[in-house]
DNA sequence: GTGAAAGCGCTAACAC
DNA sequence: GTGTTAGCGCTTTCAC
């Protein structure tokens, strides 16, 4: 049978309130009382039961996490550094996994705000502000994480990628190339435009001649690079930009296995998943941009549980550097410089 | 403010026990009742607490999976495949990551066995039965992953690899290799020892001489393969098996700057995460032995719902199996073959 | 076919 | 320094 507040309290011989303030230090309580009360709770194996806790203060200490692609390993690591802020913080964490799909996100929206968690971080997958906001009831604690939009109604933890993007063109334009493509995730999202944007204006004040035919759009899953390298090979592309880690890490097994030479044959800039295998493994053959994923994920748990507690502090936007890394300069360079 | 199921029921001009009713179908209530009571519902825009309904019913419709580590790989897919069961049945995953460490373990289940899921899934880090037991309410809905125990107490889904490491020595001792040398997880788990002994008893069956020194066990966390590497090479081994994917990406990498050779210089049989980048990269220079992550992720789903709807269920062990592949048979064989 | 009302376990206002 | 007690929003028994 389940042991509640009252049997301790009554066992203890003093009353629920006690108990109560006993647990949570909420008011003064004698020495002789607490050890009674600490006593009774050890003796019956008590637990105060969370939901009825939660039912009753209206604070679930949970946070649920929106992700397009759990098994990615920049969101696995994000997931990972949030889970460990809001650890500290007694809080939890529930995932949702979109896949990428608005549907899904809507329906997992809908679930979480309706009772289940105190806030919601959000890796967007919709292609409009106004379908996110209609979602959140109204006050709802929300922080948008990598992905943001334009219109500025939530705190945002998001990533600058216009610099590293932007000095690659010029970088691989002063090494000689001269077709330069470039592949973005999905274009309805922030991250691609911003990265697509800083690559066209790149372009043309280098003095090249933009070609629409070199910008390719995947989808940031499995197995999207591939169409879009076969598309930029076939117009001869000298260089190559690919701007997710997990579809970088495809073109570098796509292009091996077609026995195209990285360095040689083809310039590769690439996003690499922070420490990823990837990225030591070809660290001297591609130009790399790392992205600070775990200060990403901890800014944003400090963020929500900033918002948890004061719903209505100002709107916030933290933005945080990619670091740019050529093959050719010392790995002692720092992700943090610009 | 919020709106609650009174204040629908007063705009229907019905009882909230008919509202209730009415949305979960758990009584006949008329056609036209039906639609005032929807009517009202969207006009207010009523969203059932879910707080107070777990409150209420005891159930959260949320199951807890304790993970010893979100950002790798092969536990990032499974709990992908785990959170895909479980979303269709109307449960939501809490994620915790132990990071392989027993303490951090031991908080986790704590906490989300007050109150917080209705059932735990657990790869557990604990080197004891008894530990872990200890820590779990008697009849809470358990699934161990993974990782088991040879007390069978609890239900589980787990891999069987004995007969890939089994058939890879084999293999390895055919091609001529006598150094064989194998890096294990961390010593406590019954993956590490299951991997472990068919490695054993396969060198002794082929006539070898055990060596000690020849087996080698890392934390199969990040950074961990190197020093076993070196170990291993400095005593002239001609074969390495790596007995879990993150290693074994950092074997390769490892290798690599070495300048060693694959399939050359040494005999590498490695974990792979099922459908990984260095699988494709190298499945042409290395033995792989790939683990059905998204069955196990299903598994796990289908077992503790089961569990949570029928705690009293026998206790029950799936034990899937890992697919062997040596480099030059074709790729079409199926990693659900023996 | 529907309503009244008890009560899940806890917290916190109010009382002493 | 501690006790009494009213609910939080919902489900569900019992009654009609």
């Amino acid at each position: 049978m389940k042991v509640t507040i009252s049997d301790v309290a009554k066992m203890a011989g003093v009353s629920t309130a006690t108990v109560s303030h006993t647990i949570n230090n909420t008011r003064y309580v004698s020495e002789e009382t607490r050890e009674r009360v600490y006593a009774a709770i050890s003796k019956l194996g008590y637990t105060p039961d969370a939901s009825a806790r939660s039912f009753r203060t209206g604070k679930k200490k949970t946070i649920g996490f929106i992700v397009p692609d759990i098994s990615n390993k920049f969101f696995a690591t994000m997931i990972e550094s949030v889970e460990n802020y809001l650890a500290a913080a007694g809080y939890h964490l529930i995932i949702a996994n979109t896949k990428e799909d608005m549907e899904r996100e809507e329906k997992n929206i809908r679930l979480l705000t309706a009772g289940l968690v105190d806030g919601l971080l959000i890796a967007s997958t919709m292609d409009s502000f106004e379908r996110l906001n209609s979602l959140l009831p109204a006050g709802f604690p929300v922080v948008l994480v990598d992905r943001v939009f334009s219109e500025k109604k939530f705190s945002s933890v998001c990533v600058s990628n216009f610099q590293p993007i932007y000095r690659s063109v010029c970088r691989l334009v002063g090494k000689g190339d001269r077709r330069i493509g470039i592949i973005g995730g999905l274009p309805r999202l922030s991250t691609t435009k911003e990265r697509i944007s800083a690559y066209q204006q790149a372009i043309s004040d280098c003095g090249l001649t933009p070609e629409e035919t070199f910008i390719r759009y995947g989808d940031s899953m499995e197995n999207s690079a591939h169409t879009c390298l076969d598309e930029l090979m076939e117009q001869n592309c000298d260089a190559v930009i690919v701007t997710n880690g997990l579809m970088a890490s495809e073109s570098i097994i796509y292009l091996h296995r077609k026995g195209v030479q990285l360095a040689r044959d083809i310039d590769l800039v690439s996003f690499v998943d922070y420490e990823s295998d990837f990225y030591q493994l070809y660290a001297n053959q591609i130009d790399s941009i790392v992205q600070p994923v775990d200060e990403l994920g901890a800014a944003a748990g400090e963020e929500i549980l900033k918002r948890v507690e004061n719903p209505d502090a100002p709107i916030f936007e933290k933005v945080l550097t990619s670091a740019y890394r050529p093959y050719d300069v010392p790995k002692s360079w720092n992700h943090s410089d610009r």
